[in-house]
DNA sequence: TTTATTATCATTGTTGACAATATATCAATA
DNA sequence: TATTGATATATTGTCAACAATGATAATAAA
Protein backbone atom coordinates (compact mmCIF):
# COMPACT_ATOMS: atom_id res chain seq x y z
CA UNK A 1 0.00 0.00 0.00
CA UNK A 2 1.61 2.83 -1.06
CA UNK A 3 -0.35 5.55 0.54
CA UNK A 4 2.10 8.33 1.38
CA UNK A 5 3.02 10.22 -2.09
CA UNK A 6 -0.66 8.93 -3.58
CA UNK A 7 -1.52 12.26 -5.25
CA UNK A 8 -5.15 12.02 -3.68
CA UNK A 9 -8.04 13.53 -4.62
CA UNK A 10 -10.61 11.58 -1.79
CA UNK A 11 -12.84 9.13 -3.43
CA UNK A 12 -14.24 10.49 -6.79
CA UNK A 13 -14.77 6.61 -7.58
CA UNK A 14 -17.51 5.89 -10.01
CA UNK A 15 -17.62 2.38 -9.05
CA UNK A 16 -19.66 1.21 -12.18
CA UNK A 17 -20.74 -2.11 -10.32
CA UNK A 18 -24.35 -1.11 -10.27
CA UNK A 19 -26.54 1.51 -12.22
CA UNK A 20 -27.88 2.94 -8.64
CA UNK A 21 -24.24 3.49 -7.52
CA UNK A 22 -23.31 5.15 -11.06
CA UNK A 23 -26.20 7.16 -10.93
CA UNK A 24 -25.95 8.22 -7.14
CA UNK A 25 -22.39 9.80 -8.06
CA UNK A 26 -24.41 11.27 -10.79
CA UNK A 27 -26.46 13.55 -9.18
CA UNK A 28 -24.13 14.21 -6.11
CA UNK A 29 -21.93 15.68 -8.22
CA UNK A 30 -24.64 17.65 -10.60
CA UNK A 31 -25.64 19.21 -7.41
CA UNK A 32 -22.22 20.20 -6.17
CA UNK A 33 -21.60 21.81 -9.38
CA UNK A 34 -25.17 23.47 -8.98
CA UNK A 35 -26.37 21.98 -12.21
CA UNK A 36 -29.44 21.09 -10.21
CA UNK A 37 -30.15 24.03 -8.34
CA UNK A 38 -30.67 24.12 -4.69
CA UNK A 39 -34.53 23.58 -3.81
CA UNK A 40 -35.53 22.02 -7.15
CA UNK A 41 -38.29 20.06 -6.60
CA UNK A 42 -37.51 16.30 -7.65
CA UNK A 43 -39.71 14.33 -9.62
CA UNK A 44 -38.75 10.65 -9.65
CA UNK A 45 -39.55 9.94 -12.95
CA UNK A 46 -38.29 12.86 -14.87
CA UNK A 47 -35.14 12.14 -13.51
CA UNK A 48 -35.51 8.32 -13.90
CA UNK A 49 -35.69 9.29 -17.83
CA UNK A 50 -33.19 12.23 -17.76
CA UNK A 51 -30.05 9.67 -16.63
CA UNK A 52 -31.55 6.48 -18.20
CA UNK A 53 -32.98 4.73 -16.04
CA UNK A 54 -35.67 2.81 -14.38
CA UNK A 55 -37.69 4.15 -11.48
CA UNK A 56 -36.23 1.54 -9.57
CA UNK A 57 -32.08 2.10 -8.85
CA UNK A 58 -33.22 6.06 -9.12
CA UNK A 59 -35.09 5.78 -6.00
CA UNK A 60 -31.72 3.80 -4.46
CA UNK A 61 -29.80 6.99 -5.41
CA UNK A 62 -32.43 9.60 -4.07
CA UNK A 63 -32.49 7.78 -0.56
CA UNK A 64 -28.62 7.90 -0.32
CA UNK A 65 -28.56 11.31 -1.58
CA UNK A 66 -31.11 12.20 1.66
CA UNK A 67 -28.58 10.37 3.43
CA UNK A 68 -25.65 12.07 2.95
CA UNK A 69 -27.91 15.80 3.16
CA UNK A 70 -28.49 16.55 -0.19
CA UNK A 71 -31.75 15.89 -0.82
CA UNK A 72 -34.64 16.34 1.60
CA UNK A 73 -37.31 13.60 1.50
CA UNK A 74 -41.08 13.82 2.93
CA UNK A 75 -42.84 10.72 2.52
CA UNK A 76 -45.61 10.83 -0.20
CA UNK A 77 -45.14 14.37 -1.04
CA UNK A 78 -41.48 14.40 -2.73
CA UNK A 79 -38.48 15.52 -2.41
CA UNK A 80 -36.39 18.68 -3.34
CA UNK A 81 -32.57 19.64 -3.64
CA UNK A 82 -31.32 20.46 0.01
CA UNK A 83 -31.11 24.90 0.39
CA UNK A 84 -28.38 25.61 1.88
CA UNK A 85 -29.13 28.11 5.03
CA UNK A 86 -27.07 29.65 7.63
CA UNK A 87 -28.37 27.43 9.89
CA UNK A 88 -27.59 24.24 8.56
CA UNK A 89 -23.88 25.56 7.30
CA UNK A 90 -23.14 26.53 11.01
CA UNK A 91 -24.33 23.04 12.29
CA UNK A 92 -21.70 21.86 9.58
CA UNK A 93 -18.57 23.68 10.78
CA UNK A 94 -19.10 23.24 14.38
CA UNK A 95 -19.16 19.44 14.02
CA UNK A 96 -16.24 19.46 11.37
CA UNK A 97 -14.95 21.59 14.09
CA UNK A 98 -15.21 18.38 16.90
CA UNK A 99 -14.66 15.77 14.71
CA UNK A 100 -11.54 17.17 12.59
CA UNK A 101 -9.77 18.58 16.14
CA UNK A 102 -9.96 15.08 16.99
CA UNK A 103 -8.35 13.63 13.89
CA UNK A 104 -5.73 15.88 14.27
CA UNK A 105 -5.09 15.00 17.46
CA UNK A 106 -5.18 11.49 16.79
CA UNK A 107 -3.45 12.18 13.84
CA UNK A 108 -0.41 13.41 16.16
CA UNK A 109 -0.36 10.36 17.50
CA UNK A 110 -0.72 7.65 15.05
CA UNK A 111 0.61 9.16 11.28
CA UNK A 112 3.71 7.68 10.25
CA UNK A 113 6.93 9.18 10.19
CA UNK A 114 6.92 9.25 6.56
CA UNK A 115 3.10 10.44 5.85
CA UNK A 116 4.46 13.59 7.61
CA UNK A 117 6.95 14.08 5.36
CA UNK A 118 4.68 13.71 2.76
CA UNK A 119 2.32 16.17 4.32
CA UNK A 120 4.63 18.63 4.34
CA UNK A 121 6.09 18.25 0.72
CA UNK A 122 2.12 18.82 0.28
CA UNK A 123 2.38 22.17 1.83
CA UNK A 124 5.18 23.10 -0.75
CA UNK A 125 3.84 22.14 -3.18
CA UNK A 126 0.73 24.37 -2.55
CA UNK A 127 3.08 27.27 -1.60
CA UNK A 128 4.72 26.93 -5.06
CA UNK A 129 1.42 26.94 -6.57
CA UNK A 130 -0.43 30.25 -5.32
CA UNK A 131 1.33 32.88 -6.90
CA UNK A 132 1.54 30.86 -10.17
CA UNK A 133 -1.68 29.48 -11.02
CA UNK A 134 -4.81 32.01 -12.58
CA UNK A 135 -7.37 29.50 -11.47
CA UNK A 136 -6.57 30.29 -7.76
CA UNK A 137 -9.33 29.77 -6.03
CA UNK A 138 -10.47 26.29 -7.61
CA UNK A 139 -7.03 25.01 -7.14
CA UNK A 140 -6.61 26.45 -3.85
CA UNK A 141 -10.09 24.35 -2.42
CA UNK A 142 -9.41 21.38 -3.80
CA UNK A 143 -5.55 21.48 -2.37
CA UNK A 144 -7.40 22.44 0.67
CA UNK A 145 -9.26 19.64 1.09
CA UNK A 146 -6.51 17.27 0.39
CA UNK A 147 -4.66 18.34 3.42
CA UNK A 148 -7.89 17.68 5.45
CA UNK A 149 -8.48 14.83 4.09
CA UNK A 150 -4.85 13.63 4.69
CA UNK A 151 -5.33 14.23 8.05
CA UNK A 152 -8.48 12.47 8.24
CA UNK A 153 -7.03 9.79 7.36
CA UNK A 154 -4.10 9.67 9.27
CA UNK A 155 -6.83 9.34 12.30
CA UNK A 156 -7.22 6.33 11.45
CA UNK A 157 -10.81 6.48 12.63
CA UNK A 158 -13.18 4.88 9.91
CA UNK A 159 -16.24 7.06 11.38
CA UNK A 160 -14.90 10.01 11.56
CA UNK A 161 -13.19 9.93 7.87
CA UNK A 162 -16.40 8.92 6.44
CA UNK A 163 -18.32 11.24 7.99
CA UNK A 164 -15.93 13.99 7.35
CA UNK A 165 -15.66 13.41 3.57
CA UNK A 166 -18.60 11.12 2.85
CA UNK A 167 -20.83 13.87 4.36
CA UNK A 168 -19.78 17.25 5.67
CA UNK A 169 -17.51 17.89 2.68
CA UNK A 170 -20.03 17.32 0.15
CA UNK A 171 -21.91 19.70 1.66
CA UNK A 172 -18.87 22.27 2.33
CA UNK A 173 -17.96 21.73 -0.97
CA UNK A 174 -21.50 22.98 -2.26
CA UNK A 175 -21.71 25.55 -0.54
CA UNK A 176 -18.34 26.75 -2.20
CA UNK A 177 -19.49 27.00 -5.17
CA UNK A 178 -22.69 28.71 -4.41
CA UNK A 179 -21.00 31.56 -2.75
CA UNK A 180 -18.46 32.29 -5.46
CA UNK A 181 -15.08 30.73 -4.48
CA UNK A 182 -13.57 32.47 -0.89
CA UNK A 183 -11.23 35.19 -1.36
CA UNK A 184 -7.88 34.58 -1.49
CA UNK A 185 -7.37 33.57 2.22
CA UNK A 186 -4.77 31.57 0.78
CA UNK A 187 -1.77 32.36 2.26
CA UNK A 188 -3.36 32.59 5.68
CA UNK A 189 -4.94 29.15 5.10
CA UNK A 190 -1.45 27.85 4.47
CA UNK A 191 0.06 28.96 7.55
CA UNK A 192 -2.22 27.48 9.75
CA UNK A 193 -1.50 24.50 7.93
CA UNK A 194 1.97 24.71 8.50
CA UNK A 195 1.29 24.87 12.18
CA UNK A 196 -0.65 22.21 12.33
CA UNK A 197 1.64 20.09 10.69
CA UNK A 198 4.36 20.90 12.54
CA UNK A 199 2.39 20.27 15.67
CA UNK A 200 1.86 16.92 14.42
CA UNK A 201 5.48 16.15 13.43
CA UNK A 202 6.23 17.27 17.35
CA UNK A 203 3.47 14.44 18.42
CA UNK A 204 2.02 17.57 20.40
CA UNK A 205 -1.20 16.00 20.40
CA UNK A 206 -3.36 18.79 22.68
CA UNK A 207 -1.54 21.66 20.22
CA UNK A 208 -2.84 19.66 16.95
CA UNK A 209 -6.78 19.63 18.33
CA UNK A 210 -6.62 22.96 19.04
CA UNK A 211 -5.01 25.00 16.25
CA UNK A 212 -7.13 22.43 13.83
CA UNK A 213 -10.10 23.79 15.71
CA UNK A 214 -8.68 27.52 16.02
CA UNK A 215 -8.59 27.11 12.09
CA UNK A 216 -11.69 25.95 11.35
CA UNK A 217 -13.86 28.21 13.11
CA UNK A 218 -11.52 30.87 11.43
CA UNK A 219 -12.96 30.06 8.46
CA UNK A 220 -16.38 29.52 9.25
CA UNK A 221 -16.79 33.45 10.24
CA UNK A 222 -15.61 34.12 7.18
CA UNK A 223 -18.04 32.23 5.38
CA UNK A 224 -21.01 33.29 7.46
CA UNK A 225 -19.69 36.70 6.54
CA UNK A 226 -20.40 35.95 3.04
CA UNK A 227 -23.58 34.28 3.16
CA UNK A 228 -25.36 36.83 5.28
CA UNK A 229 -23.58 39.52 3.21
CA UNK A 230 -25.32 37.20 0.03
CA UNK A 231 -28.47 37.36 1.62
CA UNK A 232 -29.31 40.71 2.12
CA UNK B 1 -43.71 23.99 23.09
CA UNK B 2 -43.85 22.55 26.03
CA UNK B 3 -39.94 20.50 25.69
CA UNK B 4 -38.83 21.59 29.47
CA UNK B 5 -40.37 18.45 30.88
CA UNK B 6 -40.54 15.95 28.33
CA UNK B 7 -40.59 12.41 29.61
CA UNK B 8 -38.31 11.57 26.49
CA UNK B 9 -37.63 8.02 25.28
CA UNK B 10 -35.33 9.72 22.23
CA UNK B 11 -37.25 8.29 18.89
CA UNK B 12 -39.01 5.09 19.07
CA UNK B 13 -41.32 6.52 16.51
CA UNK B 14 -42.52 4.03 14.47
CA UNK B 15 -43.88 6.45 12.12
CA UNK B 16 -46.36 4.14 10.08
CA UNK B 17 -46.68 6.15 6.89
CA UNK B 18 -44.43 3.71 4.79
CA UNK B 19 -43.78 0.08 4.75
CA UNK B 20 -39.77 0.30 4.51
CA UNK B 21 -40.13 2.71 7.51
CA UNK B 22 -41.77 0.20 9.53
CA UNK B 23 -39.75 -2.40 8.63
CA UNK B 24 -36.63 -0.50 9.01
CA UNK B 25 -37.66 0.22 12.74
CA UNK B 26 -38.32 -3.73 12.93
CA UNK B 27 -35.01 -4.84 11.87
CA UNK B 28 -33.11 -2.15 13.85
CA UNK B 29 -35.14 -3.35 16.68
CA UNK B 30 -34.11 -6.83 16.09
CA UNK B 31 -30.85 -6.48 15.38
CA UNK B 32 -30.66 -4.29 18.74
CA UNK B 33 -32.27 -6.61 20.82
CA UNK B 34 -29.69 -9.31 19.44
CA UNK B 35 -32.83 -11.54 18.05
CA UNK B 36 -30.75 -11.13 14.47
CA UNK B 37 -27.51 -12.33 15.04
CA UNK B 38 -24.19 -10.33 14.60
CA UNK B 39 -22.71 -11.68 10.94
CA UNK B 40 -25.77 -13.10 10.42
CA UNK B 41 -26.15 -13.80 6.16
CA UNK B 42 -29.38 -11.87 5.16
CA UNK B 43 -31.34 -12.88 2.01
CA UNK B 44 -33.48 -10.67 0.88
CA UNK B 45 -36.17 -12.86 -0.30
CA UNK B 46 -36.56 -14.80 3.15
CA UNK B 47 -36.13 -11.53 5.46
CA UNK B 48 -39.19 -9.75 2.85
CA UNK B 49 -41.15 -13.06 3.80
CA UNK B 50 -40.41 -13.01 7.49
CA UNK B 51 -41.54 -9.36 7.44
CA UNK B 52 -44.64 -9.95 5.09
CA UNK B 53 -44.04 -7.91 2.46
CA UNK B 54 -42.31 -7.20 -0.98
CA UNK B 55 -38.64 -7.33 -2.06
CA UNK B 56 -38.50 -3.75 -3.05
CA UNK B 57 -39.75 -1.73 0.36
CA UNK B 58 -37.81 -4.57 2.37
CA UNK B 59 -34.62 -3.70 -0.03
CA UNK B 60 -34.91 0.29 0.98
CA UNK B 61 -35.17 -0.89 4.52
CA UNK B 62 -31.75 -2.37 3.98
CA UNK B 63 -30.00 0.63 2.37
CA UNK B 64 -31.03 2.72 5.52
CA UNK B 65 -29.91 -0.02 8.09
CA UNK B 66 -26.53 0.55 6.35
CA UNK B 67 -26.10 3.95 6.48
CA UNK B 68 -26.73 3.48 9.88
CA UNK B 69 -23.87 1.05 10.03
CA UNK B 70 -26.11 -1.86 11.13
CA UNK B 71 -25.76 -3.59 8.44
CA UNK B 72 -22.63 -4.11 5.75
CA UNK B 73 -23.16 -4.74 2.14
CA UNK B 74 -21.18 -5.76 -0.66
CA UNK B 75 -22.49 -4.91 -4.30
CA UNK B 76 -23.52 -8.49 -5.81
CA UNK B 77 -22.74 -10.57 -3.29
CA UNK B 78 -24.87 -9.70 -0.38
CA UNK B 79 -25.43 -8.50 2.94
CA UNK B 80 -24.68 -9.37 6.71
CA UNK B 81 -25.56 -7.96 10.31
CA UNK B 82 -22.79 -5.94 11.07
CA UNK B 83 -19.93 -7.70 13.69
CA UNK B 84 -18.87 -5.66 16.18
CA UNK B 85 -15.15 -5.41 16.88
CA UNK B 86 -12.70 -3.48 19.25
CA UNK B 87 -11.78 -1.58 16.81
CA UNK B 88 -14.97 -0.60 15.23
CA UNK B 89 -16.57 0.09 18.96
CA UNK B 90 -13.29 2.46 19.47
CA UNK B 91 -13.79 4.56 16.71
CA UNK B 92 -17.32 5.19 17.61
CA UNK B 93 -16.43 6.15 21.57
CA UNK B 94 -13.80 8.16 19.75
CA UNK B 95 -16.24 10.12 17.69
CA UNK B 96 -18.57 10.19 20.52
CA UNK B 97 -16.54 11.42 22.76
CA UNK B 98 -15.80 14.34 20.23
CA UNK B 99 -18.99 15.33 19.19
CA UNK B 100 -21.19 15.51 22.87
CA UNK B 101 -18.05 17.45 24.26
CA UNK B 102 -18.89 19.65 21.29
CA UNK B 103 -22.51 19.31 22.30
CA UNK B 104 -21.83 19.94 26.16
CA UNK B 105 -19.99 22.73 25.24
CA UNK B 106 -22.78 24.47 23.20
CA UNK B 107 -25.25 23.20 26.25
CA UNK B 108 -23.84 25.12 28.44
CA UNK B 109 -24.00 27.83 26.00
CA UNK B 110 -27.26 27.75 24.91
CA UNK B 111 -29.47 25.11 27.01
CA UNK B 112 -32.59 27.57 28.77
CA UNK B 113 -33.01 27.88 32.29
CA UNK B 114 -35.86 26.02 32.82
CA UNK B 115 -34.35 22.61 31.15
CA UNK B 116 -31.36 23.02 33.13
CA UNK B 117 -33.88 22.23 36.15
CA UNK B 118 -35.25 19.92 34.58
CA UNK B 119 -32.00 18.29 33.43
CA UNK B 120 -31.26 18.17 37.37
CA UNK B 121 -34.66 16.79 38.36
CA UNK B 122 -33.78 13.96 35.87
CA UNK B 123 -30.74 13.12 38.32
CA UNK B 124 -32.66 13.64 40.99
CA UNK B 125 -34.85 10.82 39.51
CA UNK B 126 -32.38 8.42 38.80
CA UNK B 127 -30.28 8.84 41.97
CA UNK B 128 -33.83 7.67 43.47
CA UNK B 129 -33.93 5.02 40.60
CA UNK B 130 -30.55 3.32 42.10
CA UNK B 131 -31.48 1.57 44.64
CA UNK B 132 -35.10 0.99 44.33
CA UNK B 133 -35.38 -1.03 41.06
CA UNK B 134 -34.05 -4.97 41.05
CA UNK B 135 -33.68 -4.55 36.79
CA UNK B 136 -31.38 -1.87 37.30
CA UNK B 137 -28.99 -2.50 34.56
CA UNK B 138 -31.31 -1.39 31.73
CA UNK B 139 -33.40 1.48 33.35
CA UNK B 140 -29.97 2.87 34.47
CA UNK B 141 -28.86 2.18 30.72
CA UNK B 142 -31.73 3.81 29.45
CA UNK B 143 -31.70 6.80 32.29
CA UNK B 144 -27.96 7.37 31.14
CA UNK B 145 -29.35 7.44 27.03
CA UNK B 146 -31.91 10.18 28.19
CA UNK B 147 -29.82 12.11 30.06
CA UNK B 148 -27.25 12.43 26.81
CA UNK B 149 -29.94 12.77 24.59
CA UNK B 150 -30.86 16.09 26.59
CA UNK B 151 -27.87 17.63 26.03
CA UNK B 152 -27.56 16.94 22.07
CA UNK B 153 -30.77 18.37 22.08
CA UNK B 154 -29.67 21.51 24.08
CA UNK B 155 -26.88 21.80 21.66
CA UNK B 156 -29.63 22.76 19.17
CA UNK B 157 -27.29 21.24 16.39
CA UNK B 158 -29.18 19.57 14.03
CA UNK B 159 -26.24 17.07 12.35
CA UNK B 160 -24.72 16.24 15.94
CA UNK B 161 -27.98 15.33 17.28
CA UNK B 162 -28.86 13.39 14.17
CA UNK B 163 -25.59 11.56 14.34
CA UNK B 164 -25.53 10.91 18.16
CA UNK B 165 -28.61 9.13 18.36
CA UNK B 166 -29.20 7.73 14.60
CA UNK B 167 -26.26 6.32 14.27
CA UNK B 168 -24.12 5.96 17.59
CA UNK B 169 -25.60 5.29 20.36
CA UNK B 170 -27.59 2.79 18.10
CA UNK B 171 -24.47 0.72 17.90
CA UNK B 172 -23.67 1.71 21.42
CA UNK B 173 -26.65 0.07 22.95
CA UNK B 174 -26.47 -3.12 20.65
CA UNK B 175 -23.13 -3.39 22.03
CA UNK B 176 -24.22 -3.16 25.61
CA UNK B 177 -26.76 -5.55 25.20
CA UNK B 178 -24.35 -7.76 23.91
CA UNK B 179 -22.22 -7.59 26.33
CA UNK B 180 -24.43 -8.23 29.10
CA UNK B 181 -25.41 -4.85 30.77
CA UNK B 182 -22.71 -2.88 32.28
CA UNK B 183 -21.52 -3.83 36.00
CA UNK B 184 -23.01 -1.02 38.12
CA UNK B 185 -20.72 1.59 37.85
CA UNK B 186 -24.04 3.61 37.80
CA UNK B 187 -23.09 5.55 41.17
CA UNK B 188 -19.56 6.51 39.30
CA UNK B 189 -21.53 7.88 36.06
CA UNK B 190 -24.35 9.23 37.98
CA UNK B 191 -21.86 11.91 39.53
CA UNK B 192 -20.10 12.75 36.90
CA UNK B 193 -23.75 13.50 35.12
CA UNK B 194 -23.77 15.91 38.51
CA UNK B 195 -20.55 17.46 37.62
CA UNK B 196 -21.36 18.15 34.05
CA UNK B 197 -25.13 19.24 34.56
CA UNK B 198 -23.32 21.87 37.10
CA UNK B 199 -20.92 22.91 34.51
CA UNK B 200 -23.76 23.80 31.94
CA UNK B 201 -25.62 25.65 35.00
CA UNK B 202 -22.81 27.68 35.69
CA UNK B 203 -22.15 28.36 31.77
CA UNK B 204 -19.07 27.24 32.06
CA UNK B 205 -18.23 25.80 28.22
CA UNK B 206 -14.41 24.86 28.67
CA UNK B 207 -15.91 22.53 31.83
CA UNK B 208 -18.58 21.14 30.44
CA UNK B 209 -16.72 19.95 27.30
CA UNK B 210 -13.63 18.68 29.39
CA UNK B 211 -16.04 16.73 31.88
CA UNK B 212 -18.32 15.52 29.13
CA UNK B 213 -15.31 13.96 27.27
CA UNK B 214 -13.35 12.65 30.28
CA UNK B 215 -16.86 10.83 31.28
CA UNK B 216 -16.78 9.04 27.74
CA UNK B 217 -13.89 8.31 27.34
CA UNK B 218 -13.65 6.64 31.06
CA UNK B 219 -16.84 4.78 29.65
CA UNK B 220 -14.51 2.94 26.84
CA UNK B 221 -11.94 2.04 28.82
CA UNK B 222 -14.62 -0.27 31.14
CA UNK B 223 -16.53 -1.22 27.95
CA UNK B 224 -13.06 -1.90 25.91
CA UNK B 225 -11.98 -4.29 29.10
CA UNK B 226 -15.29 -6.19 28.78
CA UNK B 227 -14.89 -6.97 25.37
CA UNK B 228 -11.16 -8.03 25.25
CA UNK B 229 -12.01 -10.19 28.15
CA UNK B 230 -15.21 -11.42 26.72
CA UNK B 231 -13.44 -12.52 23.42
CA UNK B 232 -10.49 -14.13 24.76
C1' DT C 1 -5.48 -36.97 -5.54
C1' DT C 2 -5.39 -32.40 -6.93
C1' DT C 3 -6.27 -28.61 -9.89
C1' DA C 4 -8.62 -26.27 -13.54
C1' DT C 5 -12.79 -25.66 -16.11
C1' DT C 6 -17.43 -25.66 -17.03
C1' DA C 7 -22.25 -25.70 -15.97
C1' DT C 8 -25.83 -25.02 -12.63
C1' DC C 9 -27.94 -22.62 -9.06
C1' DA C 10 -29.00 -19.12 -5.74
C1' DT C 11 -29.19 -14.28 -5.02
C1' DT C 12 -29.00 -9.65 -6.19
C1' DG C 13 -29.93 -5.85 -9.68
C1' DT C 14 -33.38 -3.90 -12.79
C1' DT C 15 -37.66 -3.17 -14.95
C1' DG C 16 -42.50 -1.86 -15.89
C1' DA C 17 -47.19 -2.27 -14.17
C1' DC C 18 -50.38 -1.40 -10.35
C1' DA C 19 -52.07 0.69 -5.84
C1' DA C 20 -52.14 4.34 -2.48
C1' DT C 21 -51.48 8.99 -1.28
C1' DA C 22 -51.11 13.87 -1.67
C1' DT C 23 -51.57 18.12 -4.33
C1' DA C 24 -54.12 21.00 -7.48
C1' DT C 25 -58.40 22.35 -9.71
C1' DC C 26 -62.84 23.75 -9.69
C1' DA C 27 -67.49 24.21 -8.08
C1' DA C 28 -70.70 25.28 -4.48
C1' DT C 29 -71.78 27.67 -0.41
C1' DA C 30 -71.34 31.27 3.20
C1' DT D 1 -65.14 37.38 -2.47
C1' DA D 2 -63.41 33.95 0.46
C1' DT D 3 -63.66 29.37 2.00
C1' DT D 4 -64.87 24.78 2.12
C1' DG D 5 -65.55 20.36 -0.18
C1' DA D 6 -65.24 17.08 -3.84
C1' DT D 7 -63.12 15.51 -7.93
C1' DA D 8 -59.24 14.82 -10.94
C1' DT D 9 -54.45 14.48 -11.71
C1' DA D 10 -49.78 13.85 -10.75
C1' DT D 11 -46.46 11.48 -7.98
C1' DT D 12 -44.85 8.33 -4.80
C1' DG D 13 -45.16 3.55 -2.68
C1' DT D 14 -45.49 -1.40 -3.62
C1' DC D 15 -45.38 -5.50 -6.15
C1' DA D 16 -44.02 -9.50 -9.06
C1' DA D 17 -41.49 -10.93 -13.13
C1' DC D 18 -37.04 -10.74 -15.65
C1' DA D 19 -31.88 -10.11 -16.33
C1' DA D 20 -27.27 -10.25 -14.67
C1' DT D 21 -23.96 -11.54 -11.59
C1' DG D 22 -21.40 -14.32 -8.20
C1' DA D 23 -20.97 -18.74 -5.73
C1' DT D 24 -21.19 -23.70 -5.85
C1' DA D 25 -20.78 -28.21 -7.53
C1' DA D 26 -19.56 -31.47 -10.75
C1' DT D 27 -16.50 -33.00 -14.26
C1' DA D 28 -12.23 -33.55 -16.81
C1' DA D 29 -7.35 -33.29 -17.11
C1' DA D 30 -2.77 -33.47 -14.92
Amino acid sequence: MSKAAAPIIPNESFDSTTLASRTFDSIKADIIAGELVQGTKIVESDLALKYGISRGPLREAIHRLEQIKLIIRIPHAGSRVVTLDVKMMQDIYIARESLEGMAARLAARLMPEDEIEALSALLDQHEAAIGETEDKAYLQSEGDIDFHYRIAVASQNQWILENLHGELYQLIRMCRRQSGQIPTRAQTALDQHRQIAAAIAQRDEELAEILMRRHISGAWKIVKQILEDQHD
